[in-house]
RNA sequence: GCCCGGGUGGCGGAACGGCAGACGCUGGGCCCUCAAAAGGCCCUGUCCGAAAGGGCGUGUGGGUUCGAAUCCCACCCCGGGCACCA
C-alpha cells in the first residue's frame, strides 16, 4: 500500500470503475425510487473549463450524489451549448472551421470533466451543433411557426455594428452589445421574432409556483414589467384622428397640460411639415441608444403646432414630439401630467408649459397618494378611488378602458451570422414564405469560404445551398440565410436529455413526462433573465401544443456566486485566473472540488485562495492516513458509544442538514474536518471499532464532495462501495448527552459555565447557577431583581 | 433615482434572539530529524495585567428585549439588477 495520500493513483482507478461499469447511467424505466433530475446549466465550450465550471459541477455533483444515496433515481446528464459567436469570431481570425474549434474544445471539456470525477450519465451527452440535435430545434421552430408564435416582421431593432448582427433586447446592456461592448444602433429591419409577449401574464404569475431565489423572481418580474392602467383616447380635431395613450395614472387626467409623441411615431411627420420637426426627428432617430438615453441629458422636443382634446374636460393640449417618449412601449404617445410625473415636469419647466396640481400629495412633482383637487366632480376623492371612477366614466363614454402594458418585448431570434442553427424556411416566388417540411429536416448548415459578417448572413454566399426548390410547388426558391440565436438551442436541451438518442422524434412523451421537471437546476445568476425566461416560454408553448405535461421547466433553482481572486473578477486581462487543470494536476480533483466548495456558501461569491487549497489537501491526506493506519477491529462500534461515535453522529446530522437542506457545502466539509481532527486527537485512546466507525463515516460523508477519496477510505475500512450504501442515518439519542455546560449570565453577560444535568428542572438550574463562585464574586452585595432560566441553556440574573 | 443582496479577527468565513469568531488560511512556539521536507501537538480578536482576572468588541446612531451579529427605525459604505416603460 502507498505510504501517503496519492490522488494520482487513487482517482484514475475509481474513474475507470465508474466508466467501465457505467455507474452513473440511469434508465428511463421507472422503479420504486422517486426520480430526481439534477442539472447544471450546459457549458459553452470555448477554450478549456474555468474555475466557474469547476464550481457549478462540484455543487451539482454533490447534490446528485446526495440524492442517489437518499433513495432517488437520479438523472444527471451533460451536453454542450456549441453554437455561438466566439467560435465564429475565432474562425474569422484563423480560418479554422467553427465546427473544428468547437469540437476541440468539447474534447477538452470532456477530458477535464472526467478527470474531475463528475458523476454524469454520458450516454445522454450531445452538442447543440450536431445535426441530430438541431434537427429538432428546427422542428420546434416549425411548431411555433404553425401556431403563429414565430413570425417575421419589420421593427426597430438593436443592431451591433461590430458583430454585424441584430440583438435581442435582453442582449443590450447599457446601450451596448453584450458580447463586444460596442454601442448598439437602432435599425428598421425585417426580422424573426418569437411572441414571448403572449405569455407575459403566465410567465409572471407562474413564478409563484416555483422554488427559485427571490431575487431571480424579482428580476424576471421587473423584466416583464406588467403595469395596470388605462387606455385613453385623445382626439385631434384638425386631423380628425383619435390618438390612444396608455397611462397608469388615469386619476391625474385633469392635470394633463400637453401631449407628447415618440419621434418614431408614424404620424409625426404627417402631422407637421415644419423643417424644425423634420430635422429633430431625423437627428434623434439616428442617435445611438446610449446618446438618446443619456440620463442627465436635458429633455429635448419640438412643438408640432397641433392640439388634441383632453376627454375629461375638453381642454386643447399642445402636441410635441420628444425623444423621451418611446415608440416601443404603450402606444408611442403620452398624455403629460407635469405636476405628478418627474419627466413631464422637467419637460414642462424647460418649455415653459403650465403645471397643474390635481392630487394633494406634497411638493411638486409628486406621485404619492392623496385626495384629488382641480378635478371637477372628482375633487376630494382619494386618487385610488378616483382611478376606478374616472376609468369607469371614460369607459361608459367610449373614451377609454382599463388596459395592461408590459415592458417585455418579443424575442428577436434571427442573427446574421454563420455558426448557428439554420432557420427552416424557404422563400418561393410564387408561394412566398414556406416552412421546410418535417421530413426534410435538418436543414444542414453548409460550409462557406468566408465567415466574416457583411451585414447579411455569411450563409448568403453559399449559393448552392441558398438556391433550392419550393417544397410546395417545386419551383425555384431561396433559403432563409439567417441563423437562430443560440438561446433557442438552450431553451429545450433539458428535454432532449430525457430521450437523447431518439431519431424518430425530439423526445418520447413518456420519457419527458417521467423526468420533467428538472428538480434541481444549478447555474450562474447571469442567466436570471435571458436563458431562464426563454426556457420557461418554450416549455409553456410546448405544453400548449400538448407535447409535454409541465408548465415550468425548473422546479427549483440554485444560483451560484462568482469566484473572485484578490477581490476581483477573474479575467485573462487581469492575469488573475486560476486554471482548474493546474490545481487538479497538482493536488487531485478531490482537493480542487473541496477547495472550491469550502470558500464559502456556494450561493455567495467567494475569493479563491491558493493557500486555502493546501489546507484542504492536508485534510484529505489526514483522512486517508487515518484509514491507512486504522487498527484492526470491528466496523460497528462495540460497547458504550464513546466520544468519537457521538462526534460521528454529530457530523452525520450536520452534513445531512447543511447539504440536504441548504446546500451549505462549506459547513458540511468543516463538520467532516472536525470529525477527522477528533479522530486524530483520540486515535491512541479510542476503541478500535469506534475509530474504524468514525473513519468510515468520515469517508462516507466526504464522498459527495471528494468522491474518489470517499470511495477509497470507505473501501479501506469496510471493503464496500460507498455509492452503493445508503446515506448514513443519525442516531438522535447519541446527539444528546447526560450533562451540558450551563451558561451563567449576569445582565445578559457571560460570567460562568458550570456542568449541569441535562434533565435538571428550572429550580435545580437556578439553584446550581446561584452556587457559582464567580457569581458570588461579581454580585458584590448587589441584589438579584429577576432570574431568567432557559432549560438546557442558561440562567440569567438581572442585577441592580 | 428605484428594487434586491451584503458589511463579523491579519484573510476566507461560522453562529434556531442565548458562550461571538466553528472550520480553514496566515503568523508564532514546541516535538520528531544529523538537518530539511513531510508529519504531530499547542497558541493566535483587541486593550490593561507578571498572573489570576478584567475592560472593549459583529459599519454608524437610536429602539425593542432579562438578553441583539441576529428583530425594528434612520444613516453610511460595498456588490448586483433595472433605469426616460408613461
Amino acid at each position: 500500500m502507498a505510504e501517503r495520500y496519492d490522488p494520482k493513483q487513487i482517482e484514475p482507478r475509481w474513474q475507470k470503475t465508474w466508466a467501465d461499469e457505467r455507474t452513473w447511467e440511469v434508465s428511463n424505466d421507472p422503479d420504486d425510487h422517486p426520480k430526481s433530475y439534477v442539472l447544471e446549466m450546459l457549458p459553452y465550450p470555448s477554450g478549456e473549463p474555468h474555475i466557474g465550471h469547476l464550481k457549478v459541477y462540484s455543487v451539482g455533483d454533490a447534490i446528485a450524489h446526495y440524492k442517489r444515496r437518499t433513495g432517488h433515481r437520479v438523472l444527471h446528464p451533460l451536453g454542450y451549448d456549441a453554437f455561438g459567436l466566439p467560435a465564429e469570431n475565432h474562425a474569422i481570425r484563423t480560418g479554422q472551421h467553427p465546427r473544428d474549434s468547437t469540437n476541440a474544445s468539447i474534447a477538452e471539456f470532456q477530458r477535464q470533466f472526467r478527470d474531475w470525477g463528475i458523476s454524469i450519465d454520458w450516454s445522454r451527452e450531445f452538442g447543440t451543433h450536431e445535426p441530430s440535435y438541431y434537427r429538432w430545434t428546427q422542428w420546434i421552430f416549425l411548431r411555433l411557426f404553425e401556431r403563429g408564435l414565430a413570425h417575421r416582421h419589420e421593427a426597430a431593432v438593436n443592431w451591433c455594428p461590430k458583430d454585424q448582427t441584430v440583438l435581442a433586447n435582453e442582449q443590450v446592456i447599457d446601450g451596448r452589445c453584450e458580447r463586444c461592448g460596442t454601442l448598439v444602433e437602432v435599425k428598421q429591419l425585417e426580422q424573426w421574432f418569437f411572441r414571448i409577449t403572449e405569455y407575459a401574464d403566465r410567465l409572471l404569475d407562474d413564478l409563484d409556483d416555483i422554488d427559485w431565489p427571490p431575487h431571480v423572481k424579482t428580476m424576471q418580474r421587473n423584466w416583464i414589467g406588467r403595469s395596470h392602467g388605462a387606455q385613453v383616447t385623445f382626439r385631434c380635431e384638425e386631423l380628425g384622428t383619435d390618438y390612444e395613450v396608455f397611462t397608469t395614472r388615469p386619476d391625474t387626467l385633469f392635470g394633463a397640460t400637453f401631449f407628447v409623441m415618440a419621434p418614431e411615431h408614424p404620424d409625426v411627420l404627417r402631422m407637421s411639415d415644419s423643417q424644425e420637426v423634420h430635422d429633430y426627428v431625423n437627428r434623434v432617430v439616428h442617435e445611438s441608444a446610449e446618446e438618446r438615453g443619456a440620463e442627465d441629458g436635458e429633455k429635448t422636443g419640438v412643438a408640432l403646432g397641433l392640439t388634441v382634446t383632453n376627454p375629461v374636460n375638453g381642454e386643447e393640449l399642445p402636441v410635441y414630439v420628444a425623444d423621451y417618449v418611446l415608440m416601443e412601449y404603450g402606444t408611442g404617445a403620452i398624455m403629460a401630467v407635469p405636476a405628478h410625473d418627474e419627466r413631464d415636469h422637467e419637460f414642462a419647466v424647460k418649455f415653459d408649459l403650465p403645471i397643474r396640481r390635481v392630487v394633494d400629495c406634497g411638493e411638486l412633482p409628486c406621485s404619492d397618494d392623496g385626495p384629488l383637487v382641480n378635478s371637477g366632480r372628482f375633487d376630494g376623492m382619494n386618487n385610488r378611488e378616483a382611478f376606478e371612477a374616472i376609468v369607469d366614466w371614460l369607459d361608459s363614454d367610449g373614451k377609454g378602458k382599463r388596459a395592461v402594458n408590459y415592458r417585455l418585448r418579443d424575442w428577436l431570434l434571427s442573427r446574421q451570422r454563420y455558426w448557428g442553427c439554420p432557420i427552416p424556411i424557404v422563400y418561393c416566388e410564387r408561394d412566398g414564405m414556406v416552412p421546410v417540411p418535417d421530413d426534410q429536416l435538418p436543414v444542414e448548415l453548409p460550409d462557406v469560404e468566408d465567415y466574416a459578417p457583411k451585414g447579411k448572413s455569411p450563409l448568403a454566399t453559399a449559393e448552392d445551398w441558398v438556391n433550392t426548390e419550393c417544397p410546395k410547388c417545386g419551383g425555384p426558391a431561396r433559403r432563409e440565410t439567417d441563423t437562430m440565436d443560440t438561446f433557442v438551442d438552450s431553451s429545450w436541451y433539458f428535454l432532449r436529455y430525457c430521450d437523447a438518442r431518439n431519431e424518430e422524434a425530439a423526445w418520447d412523451r413518456g420519457a419527458v413526462d417521467a423526468w420533467m421537471p428538472v428538480d434541481q437546476y444549478i447555474g450562474g445568476v447571469e442567466h436570471a433573465i435571458l436563458h431562464l425566461m426563454y426556457a420557461r416560454f418554450f416549455i409553456k408553448a410546448l405544453a400548449d401544443m400538448d407535447l409535454l405535461g409541465v408548465q415550468e421547466p425548473f422546479a427549483s433553482l440554485f444560483t451560484q456566486g462568482m469566484v473572485t481572486r484578490g477581490g476581483a473578477k477573474m479575467s485573462k486581462s487581469k492575469g488573475n485566473t486560476v486554471s482548474p487543470e493546474e490545481i487538479v494536476d497538482r493536488y487531485g480533483a478531490d482537493t480542487a472540488r473541496c477547495a472550491i466548495l469550502y470558500v464559502g456558501h456556494p450561493a455567495e461569491g467567494g475569493d479563491w485562495s491558493d493557500e486555502g487549497v493546501d489546507g484542504l489537501f492536508r485534510f484529505l491526506s489526514r483522512l486517508w492516513r487515518a484509514a491507512a493506519e486504522a487498527p484492526e477491529g470491528a466496523n460497528e462500534p462495540d460497547g458504550e458509544p464513546g466520544a468519537l461515535v457521538r462526534k460521528s453522529h454529530w457530523a452525520i446530522d450536520k452534513v445531512t442538514r447543511d447539504l440536504g437542506q441548504r446546500f451549505a457545502t462549506h459547513t458540511s466539509i468543516a463538520a467532516v474536518i472536525e470529525l477527522v481532527n477528533d479522530i486524530y486527537r483520540e486515535r491512541e485512546s479510542a476503541d478500535p471499532s469506534h475509530l474504524r466507525f468514525a473513519v468510515a463515516t468520515a469517508g462516507s460523508l466526504i464522498f459527495p464532495f471528494a468522491p474518489h477519496l470517499g470511495s477509497e477510505v470507505y473501501e479501506m475500512i469496510t471493503g464496500r462501495r460507498v455509492w452503493e450504501e445508503p446515506w448514513p442515518e443519525v442516531d438522535q439519542s447519541l446527539l444528546a448527552s447526560d450533562t451540558f455546560q450551563l451558561i451563567v449570565q449576569m445582565n445578559g453577560k457571560l460570567i460562568d459555565r458550570i456542568e449541569a444535568a441535562a434533565d435538571a428542572s428550572r429550580e435545580e438550574l437556578e439553584e446550581a447557577a446561584r452556587g457559582s463562585d464567580r457569581l458570588a464574586a461579581r454580585l458584590n452585595g448587589k441584589a438579584i431583581v429577576k432570574t431568567v432560566v432557559v432549560p438546557g441553556k442558561l440562567v440569567n440574573f438581572v442585577v441592580r
